[in-house]
RNA sequence: GGCGGCAUAGCCAAGUGGUAAGGCACGGGUCUGCAAAACCCUUAUCCCCCGGUUCGAAUCCGGGUGCCGCCUCCA
C-alpha cells in the first residue's frame, strides 16, 4: 500500500515515490501578510497540514517550509495607508496569520522564512540567472526572459504563442518581451528597499519561493503547494527560474487546492463577500470550520456559508457525543465481556478503510466518512448490553487516532462541574427515584438554559455543555 | 480569444467501467417516566442534456447547455 496523489504538472494521480527514502519535502506558498486572513487563505493552510500530518502519521519525516511574503506591492500600499513602517505591518500580520491558522489547528512549519531575511539568497540567485542568460538587467530592474525558457508554460498548459495574444498581457516598457516578468523592481522613491548590484529595490514576487526551496530544500523538492490560482503565474514563473538555474526539475509533484466560493462566487472585495477568519471564529468554533474544509476534497470547489458551517457542526458533534458516551460507558460500568473478537475486527477494517482513502489523493472527505461509519458502529457496540473494557477501549483508541491525523477533536473537554450544579443534579436524581418528574424536569430545564445538558444513561446521569 | 475546473437526493459531498458512500435536514418506529443521545426503517430506477463505444457507463468518446476560475503580484 502506497500513498497516490495527484500531479498538477502531469495532470494525472501519481505513487508518492521520495526523492530520499522515508523523506519528503515540501513547500508550500504562503501569505503575503497585508491584511488578515480570509476562510480562502485558510484553505491551503488547512488542507496541506492535513498532508503534512497525514504523511507523517504513515511515516514519513516531513521537512515542511512555508515562506512569509513580507515586502510587496501590496505590504507598501497598507503602510502607507495605515501611517506605519513596511515591517511593523508585515510583523502585525504574521502574528495574526499564527493567530487564526492556529485556532484553526495548523502546526506551525519547520521554517517560515521571510523574504526580508532571504535578501541575500535572492540576490545570488538573479545574479547567477543573468550570468547564465537567463536574465537581464533594464534601468535598476531585472526581468526574466521567458522565451529563454522553452519549457516555459508547462505547468498551466500554456503556449507562448497564446499567452502572447492575450488580451490582458500588457508590454511593460522596460521589459524586452512582454511576458518576461521582474525578478528585481528598482525602488521608487521613499519605498524600502535593499541595495543590490542593480541599485536599490527589492525582490519581485516570485523569486523569493525559488530562492527559499533552493536555500532550505535544495534544488529538487518533493511536493511543492498552494492555491489553484497561484499554478500561473506563480509557480510557472517559479519552475522558469528554478529549472533554469538548477538545471533540474524544480519539484515531483504540484498539489493545488481548490477554491472556496460564496455562493458559488468568488470572494472578493468588490462583491462584498470577503469572510475573514477571526470573525467567523468568533460565531463558530474554529475546529468546526477545519472539519467542514475536510469533509470536502481538496482539490474541488467549496462552497462556505453560515448554513454549511451549522450542519458541520452537528455533524461533528456526533463524533464527539459518541466518543463521550464510550468514555462514560468505560467508566461507570463493569468489564461485562460479551463478543469481542468480532467487534475488534470492524475497528481494525475501518482503520485499514480510513488509510485505504487517504491514501488515494488525500481524500478526507472519504476519511471522514469512514470515522462516521466507525462511530455508527461504536454506537451500535454501545446497545449491547454488555461491553468489554477492551472493545471500548479500542473504539476510543481508534477515533482518537483518526481525529489526531486529521487533527478534530472527537471528544469534549473534560470539566469540573461546579457545586451548584452537582447538587442541583443529585437533587434531579433523587426526584427521579421518587417518581417527582415534574421536579425532575424542572432541574432538567433550569440546566439547559445554563447550557448544560442532562442525559439519563443505564450507567447513571450524564452532563455535558451545550456547543 | 487561450488554459483549466465543476455539474450526483431538500442541502453538503464521495464515487472515474460492474450496477449510486457518508453527513446535515425530513418522516415513521424502538428505547426513555418524559426527554436527550442512539439504533432500525424510509428517502436519487438514477447521476445537466443529446448521441456513441461496451455484455455493462454517473464513470470512456463526440456534441451541446449552465456555473466557476486563471491568463491583472487574488489562496
Amino acid at each position: 500500500m502506497s500513498i497516490h496523489l495527484y500531479n498538477s504538472l502531469t495532470r494525472k494521480k501519481e505513487k508518492l515515490v521520495p526523492l530520499q527514502e522515508g523523506k519528503i519535502k515540501m513547500y508550500v506558498c504562503g501569505p503575503t501578510v497585508y491584511n488578515n486572513i480570509h476562510i480562502g487563505n485558510a484553505r491551503p493552510a488547512i488542507v496541506f497540514d492535513m498532508v503534512r500530518r497525514y504523511l507523517e502519521y504513515r511515516g514519513y519525516d516531513v521537512f515542511f517550509v512555508s515562506n512569509f511574503t513580507d515586502v510587496d506591492d501590496k505590504i507598501i500600499k497598507a503602510a502607507r495607508e495605515l501611517k506605519e513602517e513596511v515591517p511593523k505591518v508585515a510583523e502585525r500580520f504574521i502574528h495574526a496569520y499564527f493567530q487564526d491558522t492556529e485556532a484553526l489547528g495548523v502546526k506551525k512549519a519547520d521554517l517560515h522564512p521571510r523574504v526580508t531575511e532571504t535578501m541575500p539568497d535572492i540576490i545570488q540567485f538573479i545574479e547567477a540567472l543573468i550570468q547564465k542568460g537567463y536574465a537581464y538587467e533594464a534601468e535598476g530592474d531585472v526581468y526574466f526572459s521567458t522565451k529563454s525558457f522553452k519549457e516555459y508554460g508547462k505547468l498551466s498548459s500554456q503556449s507562448i504563442h497564446e499567452l502572447l495574444s492575450g488580451a490582458r498581457v500588457e508590454i511593460g516598457e522596460k521589459k524586452q518581451d512582454p511576458l518576461d516578468f521582474a525578478l528585481w523592481k528598482q525602488a521608487k522613491e521613499g519605498e524600502i528597499s535593499w541595495d543590490s548590484p542593480w541599485g536599490k529595490g527589492r525582490p519581485g514576487w516570485h523569486i523569493e519561493c525559488s530562492a527559499m526551496v533552493k536555500k532550505y530544500l535544495g534544488d529538487t523538492i518533493d511536493i511543492h503547494a498552494g492555491g489553484q490560482d497561484l499554478a500561473f503565474p506563480h509557480h510557472e514563473n517559479e519552475i522558469a527560474q528554478s529549472e533554469a538555474l538548477n538545471g533540474q526539475e524544480m519539484a515531483k509533484y504540484w498539489m493545488h487546492n481548490g477554491y472556496i466560493q460564496i455562493n458559488n462566487e468568488k470572494m472578493s472585495k468588490s462583491l462584498g463577500n470577503f469572510v475573514l477568519v477571526k470573525d467567523i471564529i468568533k460565531k463558530h468554533r474554529p475546529e468546526v470550520v477545519r472539519f467542514f474544509m475536510l469533509q470536502a476534497h481538496y482539490r474541488s470547489p467549496l462552497n462556505f456559508n453560515e448554513e454549511l458551517l451549522e450542519s458541520a457542526k452537528n455533524g461533528l458533534e456526533r463524533i464527539q457525543s459518541t466518543t463521550d458516551n464510550l468514555k462514560h460507558r468505560l467508566a461507570h460500568s463493569a468489564d461485562l465481556g460479551g463478543e469481542k473478537e468480532e467487534w475488534a475486527e470492524k475497528v481494525k477494517e475501518h482503520k485499514a478503510d480510513f488509510i485505504k482513502e487517504m491514501d488515494d489523493d488525500f481524500n478526507s472527505a472519504n476519511g471522514i466518512s469512514v470515522l462516521f461509519d466507525l462511530v455508527k458502529e461504536a454506537n451500535k457496540y454501545l446497545q449491547e448490553q454488555q461491553s468489554s473494557k477492551e472493545v471500548l477501549q479500542f473504539f476510543i483508541h481508534t477515533i482518537r487516532d483518526i481525529g489526531a491525523v486529521l487533527d478534530i477533536p472527537i471528544e469534549t473537554e473534560e470539566e469540573i462541574m461546579d457545586a451548584e450544579i452537582e447538587t442541583l443534579i443529585q437533587e434531579r436524581i433523587e426526584a427521579r427515584k421518587n417518581r417527582n418528574f415534574s421536579r425532575a424536569d424542572e432541574i432538567r430545564d433550569m440546566l439547559k438554559e445554563k447550557g448544560i445538558i442532562l442525559e439519563d444513561t443505564p450507567q447513571g446521569t450524564r452532563w455535558k455543555r451545550e456547543q
